[in-house]
DNA sequence: GATGAATGAGTATTCATTCAT
DNA sequence: GATGAATGAATACTCATTCAT
């Protein structure tokens, strides 16, 4: 992902909080950020936003976080804390050997799902993203855990499975992020969920 | 495309340049922003880097650009210039009736080949995008003239046309872009030019 | 006053502050700016200027005033305040019908020593004024209010109290305004005062 | 006048123009600068408005006044042009022995005659004047022949005829200004004329 | 631990002035 | 002589980050 540019930099928070007032902090301030993000945009937001929202001072915020940047890594670890169970719920159902109809609802289903929850987030994470190659490392592994899951699922059912199984997810990721981001007039999401599905499941099934 | 904030600017080129010799400075300014822009990103590039990058002094940059977004949206009505003519030419395939996957592979050429050129820069149109509400809806017309075109040609060919014209320009304007910008290491984007004419034309044939 | 455009800026201080540290750092920064006003000029006065006098950083400066104008309203707020008081006093003297000369005497004094003690901020307030059309009203209503006085002194003692009444006012603050800024090198500004003094008062007399 | 730093500055015209042509180009510029000032305030002025204003290149302007400063100083110098002629009328007035109603009359006359031309181009010759010390003693001794023949004048007729020579310039000068420049609603400035001049007899008749 | 006051490098933009054509 | 393109020092203001209380 990203590219561009990476500063290297501490993304670590910045003390690892013990009691639970201190850990119910971070946590405000995390969701406080994911809020200012999602609503305003990375670089339109300001530290001192998200210390407001939080409802703490600038001062706090620095003793869990030790930049901006450290936010959306707080932010991007926990997005995928999230999606590590759901992801695994896919392979599993993969693995099992579901119709192909299934296993490609189950699919788009879930990254639509994931994209809707905070459109803009998720650009952010994309896009403007500051996340340290680690990080994106983690998702790499993460998603290609699914790509290996859907290849394994295609082996027996197209001739290139490693290539369709990367389209497949390629596709996906990339309809949600559009289609929540910016829902074109003249059909819903839900439609679009449904298309997304048909296409999908005619390209395995000419495989 | 966009979202959040756009802050109402003047964006016309602040000058008409006169003699030829200025013409030549807008050109080397708005090159030079085009290849600071794509390497660097928007936000991280500055109207110094630029000028620089031009080898005028900033002096010379403001003459003909009122401010730093005037410059993205000199660039995007550059690039507006040169999709025109192209999409035209693949309306005209389509309404001639070529077989389907002429039109498909045509149009995913086309659109990787746009992207190929400066994905990070179409990033920047697509997400940082503070681009005027009318230059937006010049290029939505435009992409909508293609989708239209398609929309006619699956008229007779599948059950849904509006929305699998819909789909295909998202599929590909969506997959050019993120395969171009972060392109995977185990093929090549030839390969995936390739993958994404087979799904879609398996997705108008199964129509 | 003023006349020439006036922007429409935010002029209010952007933080109120709470400690105590705080609080001395706005008034040492106003004080700051009085003197480099008095001295350079509102124009030719940088705000790193006014933060190096008042030894503070420029971002300092900025947490408590919004812009260079919310200096300048900050000041002519704390004119306001201080010439409020010494104002009633002098409504008072009129009212309770001390004679002529100690009227005009007291008023002359008055005036004359408004000035004295900053005359080019006192310039920078009537002439290059980026002040708020409030604070403007403002000032005239406390200047209406002695002018009422005057005028209601006047009745039984003059043709056109009225008249008389704003010619005394204008008289007053002009030609303190000019001694104290530009003192002509062959009488003193005491003199000038007694000067002012005698004028008017045959004006009165004469009435 | 003036007070506040004078950079030390050529002022004169860079070139003395000779043919008829570039005499009526310095003309023009002149005028145009004198209609900018005028309409937008010095600070607020481009020079680049006033070669616009005068329909030449910013080069031409240049070609005649080689700062921004030597078009007020060219103006100021029309100025006191202008008024040598009048002035001297006066002192003849004065020195003719006419009536106290009648030399004051005119006085007032001249000088609010002076001001109701271009308030503001006044303002900024007094308030904003950049101007070189030359010129501003050149007017100090306009005003200063024009000062004693008042103090001859009174020689017989007051007990301090310097003071009340000097009161009355002050006077009338300070209240042309600010009656032009800032007209009180309540009364017209022919009034304000006529009180200055009734002021001042009462002031002279005292003695 | 928490607060919020203080810091200052960084950035967009202006405008008087110069100089090649 | 005239033009207008080019220059770049100067300046207001922001915001991530530090640190005294």
């Amino acid at each position: 992902m990203s590219g561009i540019r990476t500063k290297n930099r501490r993304h670590e928070p910045r003390k690892r909080p013990i009691q639970a007032r201190s850990r119910a902090t971070v946590e405000v301030v995390l969701e406080a950020a994911a809020q200012v993000f999602e609503r305003a945009g990375y670089h339109e937001t300001t530290t001192d936003d998200i210390a407001a929202r939080a409802g703490v001072s600038i001062g706090t915020l620095y003793q869990y976080y030790p930049n901006k940047d450290a936010l959306l890594v707080g932010l991007f670890e926990r997005h995928l804390a999230e999606i590590e169970q759901s992801f695994a719920g896919l392979v599993d159902q993969l693995d099992a050997g579901v119709p192909p109809r299934v296993a490609t609802e189950a699919t788009v289903a879930h990254l639509y799902g994931l994209h809707r929850a905070a459109p803009n987030l998720h650009r952010i994470f994309v896009e403007d993203a500051p996340l340290p190659a680690r990080l994106l490392a983690d998702y790499a592994a993460l998603e290609g855990r699914l790509r290996e899951a859907w290849e394994r699922y295609l082996t027996t059912r197209v001739a290139e499975p490693a290539l369709v199984a990367r389209m497949i997810l390629s596709v996906v990721e990339t309809l949600a992020h559009r289609h929540t981001l910016y829902p074109p007039p003249d059909f819903d999401i839900d439609t679009f969920e449904r298309a997304t599905t048909d296409m999908l499941l005619a390209y395995v099934q000419a495989g």
